[in-house]
This record gives structure tokens, C-alpha cells and sequence, in this order.
DNA sequence: ATTTCGCTTGACGCTGTGTCAATTGACGAG
DNA sequence: CTCGTCAATTGACACAGCGTCAAGCGAAAT
């Protein structure tokens, strides 16, 4: 019965978001998330075909879960540069502290496996396309400030918005989500808006 | 005989730092770098007692061999905030190249060991100290944009000029060393100086 | 009554770290 | 010249965790 299947399928997906979240993605081992899910270790690789690909599928359960691509058009609405890097900073603020289990386990994976690897860097990418969207605005308002290309400010945004620094700000210094995006816009806007 | 004993240890550290250099850091086993020093896999640990030791070691024996501290005590030499702030970011700049190898071996080895962890923190920590410095130097300049308390601006800058950071900008984004200076310091400027 | 499907159980291979025991070869001391 | 010491060697093993395989079981469909 496939429905059957399906089922089964999502109770493995939640189990790991559940775990992710709970662990802050660390240490989660295949035998954790079957048990969490109540079926045999095994059972999980009937369903994917290995620990990356359950981790990629999980960050793709979650997106649908926040209504990613709804929280996305807010940003994209934005009238001004300014306020398009303001808006989009907004939005990663808040969705890293959602996602940041299953980032995490992606990131660490990502050291002995090609595919992680890979899969992360594909939505890094995706991130970076909201990034280089903020300040082609901000370039095409003539206000982009004069040291940067559009091509390097995005590589500085892109990098300066990566998760290792939210997870050194929050975890290692303390910062509340709210202040990690308030001066991370300050930082922004004094770094890349000229004036 | 001793003499002989300090021998096979430099010649495991010197082995030790070139694969890491070579490798970028990655997929470096014990296997490898007794190969690489002549001698056996057991044998690494009569001298260390475990890997993350070896790799703590080598970063010990890579700062001897740069003079770490003579290149240090020049950015403690500035007579202004500002000029401090540059001088911090230039010797960072010119120093993680030269680190790389080992500094994501011991960052990479950070997910499965806790020591290795605790290690990469305490230098992570001292690095910290010379972000400090630069930004009460500018506190007590006057000179630190209003936005700012020390204590925060330091998180910023600290988070700023962490490894990954590096990486992401040097091999992901192709940045030369002297532009990762050079935007480096533009950014610090602009985001921690008044005015 | 039989086939099919989803899952279980138990065992195994792989990689890399760290440990152990037994052995070798060189060198200095008596 | 022989004995003790010490660095290093060899080969074997334990341990995690991922991924694989074969055999079997119960329930539902035909």
C-alpha cells in the first residue's frame, strides 16, 4: 500500500527535523532518528537512499513546512535597494534559527561526503542570489558605495550572511536573534550603501 | 638517546605541516604522515597522544618556525585606534595562509573531538584579544561609531575575521590575500569608525 | 491459497583512530 | 663482551557509524 509508504516516509522526516532541532544537528546518528520514528534502522534506507539524502529531503520538509516561498516574495516586493537588503537580511534572520538543525548536520556531513557537499552549496547559491539581487538594486539606484563592484559587494554580503557567522554570533557571543539582525543591517548598510 | 627522539618528533611535526599544507587540510590520516616522516603509524604515538595533540603541536611548531610573535608585536605598536585596527587585520591576513592546513584539520577534527574543539577555541580566543584591543583603542580614540558597545563591536569583528570567512571569500569566491586584506579592511573601517 | 509489499532481525564489510603485546636493533655501561 | 635500555617495528584487535545483504514475517490484495 502506498500510502502506507508515504506515511512511513514522513514520520522518518519529522523524526529527523525533531532530532536536528533537539541536538542542535549534531550527533544525530541513523539509529537515533529510526527509533524517534518507532521503525527499524534499516527501514530508513527503504525510504532514502542514505543519511545526505535524508538530510537534503529534510531541508526540503521544512521549507514547505515554513512556507518558504512565501516569505520570500515579502523581500522581493521591496521598492528601493535599501530597503531590498533590509528586507532580505530580515528574512535570513529569521529563517536560519528554523532551519539551523539540519544546516548544521548538512555542514558537518559536508566534510566526508561529496554530496553534502554539493547539496549545500546548491542552496548557498539560491542565498546568494538574494544577495547579488539587493545590491544590483542598490547599484542601479546609484548607491552602492564606491569600493565595491557588484560582483565583489555580493561575495561580501554572501559571506558575511554565511551560517558559521550566525552560529558564532548567537552560540558564541550571546547575540538574541533580534540583535543578530539588527546589526547585521547596520553592518550592511554602513558597509555597502555609499554616503 | 634523546637527541634521537626530538629528531623523529620534528620530523613527524615538519611531515605533519606539509601534508596538511599540501592537502589543504583535508583527508590527512596518521597512515599518511608517518609515510610521509618514514616511520610507522604506531610509532606517531610514542611521540603524541592522540591526532588532535599532533595537530595542536604543529600549530605550535608552524608559529615558531613564522615568528609569530616578532609579526605580532608590530600591530602592537600603532599609536592610533585606527592604525591599529589596519595593522590587526593585515598580520591576520598574511598569517591564515600561512595556518590554513592545520587550522581546518583542527577545525574539521572540532566535530568529533572535543579537545580538538577546546584547542581551536583557546587560539580563537587569543585571536580575539587583538580584536579587542583594536576596538577599545578606537573607544578610547573616540572613535567608535555610536552603534557599537566594545564588547559588541568586538563579537563583530572577531566573527568577521574568522577562518571560515577566509575560505569562503579566498577559494569559494576567489579573492587574492592582498584583496581579502584590502576589503577587510575597508569593511572594518567603515562599519567601526565614526563619521 | 498465493503473491506482493512494507518492514524486521541479525550479520557483515568498510574506514580511521587508538591500543596492546611481542620482537628487533642500536647504543652505552659495567 | 654482554646486559639493559630505549626507539621503533609488526601484526592484531576494539570501537563507531554508515551502508548492504539475506531470510523471514504479517497483512492486504487477487
Amino acid at each position: 500500500m502506498s500510502s502506507k509508504n508515504i506515511e512511513t516516509r514522513t514520520r522518518i522526516l519529522d523524526a529527523t527535523m525533531r532530532m536536528l532541532e533537539e541536538r542542535g544537528g549534531r550527533g544525530v546518528r541513523m539509529g537515533d532518528i529510526a527509533k524517534a520514528a518507532g521503525i527499524s534502522r534499516q527501514a530508513i534506507y527503504l525510504h532514502f537512499a542514505s543519511r545526505t539524502e535524508l538530510l537534503v529531503a529534510t531541508t526540503r520538509h521544512i521549507d514547505e513546512i515554513l512556507n518558504l516561498d512565501d516569505r520570500l516574495a515579502l523581500s522581493r516586493a521591496a521598492t528601493s535597494g535599501t530597503e531590498r537588503l533590509e528586507l532580505f537580511i530580515d528574512h535570513w534572520g529569521r529563517y536560519i534559527p528554523d532551519i539551523y538543525g539540519v544546516a548544521k548536520a548538512l555542514l558537518l556531513a559536508r566534510d566526508t561526503d561529496e554530496a553534502a557537499a554539493a547539496a549545500w552549496n546548491d542552496r548557498m547559491q539560491a542565498m546568494r542570489g538574494g544577495c547579488r539581487a539587493a545590491i544590483e538594486m542598490l547599484q542601479s539606484d546609484g548607491n552602492l558605495a564606491a569600493q565595491w563592484t557588484p560582483q565583489t559587494a555580493t561575495d561580501a554580503l554572501w559571506t558575511m550572511l554565511l551560517v558559521p557567522n550566525w552560529e558564532s554570533l548567537t552560540q558564541d557571543c550571546c547575540w538574541s536573534t533580534a540583535q543578530y539582525i539588527e546589526q547585521m543591517t547596520i553592518m550592511a548598510k554602513r558597509t555597502f550603501i555609499a554616503g
